[in-house]
DNA sequence: AGCTTTTGGCTAACGGAATTAGCCTAACAT
DNA sequence: ATGTTAGGCTAATTCCGTTAGCCAAAAGCT
């Protein structure tokens, strides 16, 4: 029998695209070993298991996720930063779901759980956005919070299809941007 | 064997509130059965399956939410309405995690479903606050869909513990509810 | 009351998924 | 060459959802 040749690294990698394809619900020990062509229990030399595997593609969507949004924001400010970045993030999420999925719900187990890392870079790259901002110091881990919960809200909703009715999704997305900048200078 | 007296709402209820105590992932037909004191194949005179099961939590929580929301906004206009009706929504989401993460990615099948209605009673809650602010018609749903994300990315942000730094959860929501009032008005 | 029908329990059995144990060999280091 | 390790594999266990089929309790009739 040769060898596969897989290490952590690919079979995280496969789960995430897996993920993505099937939804995290669906991604099953069995399904990803077919897909990296090896039987189930061989996965297991990779990684810890089902509850390791979702902390891998979360670390994995973190990382991807904190890389989009630092990119989108680099070089500029203020509305536009904001916009950039909140496009970015849910681009990389409607994309992506499953992945994204995989970052719900997961807990960092310590300071030094690269889960907590990557989370912090994603972090810094919205409190880059909120530097364009005249906000006052105690106002900005509030404003972060806003602004995560409506980019993680919007972004869920409507990869669960969540928003029925009529409206353009991508107006409101817009609309949603505006509505937030203008918020924010006011602030 | 005496009857347990079971029908679809007992069971449906006793889900959700097991939902509520371990986790909307931890709730197994096992243990639901156990809770009710009847064995596991027992519940499919109830209920269809898990799906039909997660359906009827969905819908249980969707109606108990649109009545604290309706309630809460009862009487109000304005940005009291706004910060009563993000707060009776916050506080169900967070009392209630196990219900409401049945919620989310339960598509109704048709208009009949009484998902749909009960959706609906929910999103018109919402709707009532908007009353109180001068939006432009083609806005309203723009400001729904912002009013639901925020709600619902705050929510379930706090319920799975995603807020991990210092400062205050309840502080930033006010915040937020502020800041939502501000930028409604100015609109 | 007695009979029948429906309803709501139960046990037994199946299939699918996660995981563990234990074997065996390819790859590699010496 | 040879010994070790790492990475496959099969087999077996467990747990969960679900179905089939039995049997008694409740409810409805006459």
């Amino acid at each position: 029998m040769p060898r596969a040749g897989l290490d952590r690294a690919a079979v995280v990698t496969a789960g995430a695209a897996l993920a993505d394809e099937v939804g995290l619900d669906r991604l099953t020990m069995g399904l990803l070993a077919e897909r990296v062509g090896v039987r189930t229990p061989s996965l297991y030399k990779h990684v810890g298991g089902q509850e390791d595997l979702n902390r891998g593609i979360a670390v994995l969507a973190l990382g991807e996720a904190a890389d989009a949004v630092g990119v989108a924001v680099q070089g500029r400010a203020g509305r536009d930063a904001l916009a950039a970045a909140a496009r970015a993030f849910r681009a990389f999420v409607v994309e992506h779901p499953g992945r994204y999925a995989a970052t719900i719900g997961v807990e960092p187990s310590g300071p030094d759980d690269p889960l907590a890392a990557e989370g912090r870079r994603l972090l810094d790259a919205f409190t880059a956005v909120l530097r364009g901002y005249e906000i006052a110091g105690s106002d900005v881990d509030h404003a972060l919070r806003m602004l995560r919960s409506l980019c993680h809200g919007f972004a869920t909703l409507q990869s669960a299809n969540g928003f029925q009715w009529s409206a353009d999704v991508d107006e409101s997305f817009e609309w949603l941007i505006a509505f937030t900048d203008r918020g924010l200078r006011a602030g």
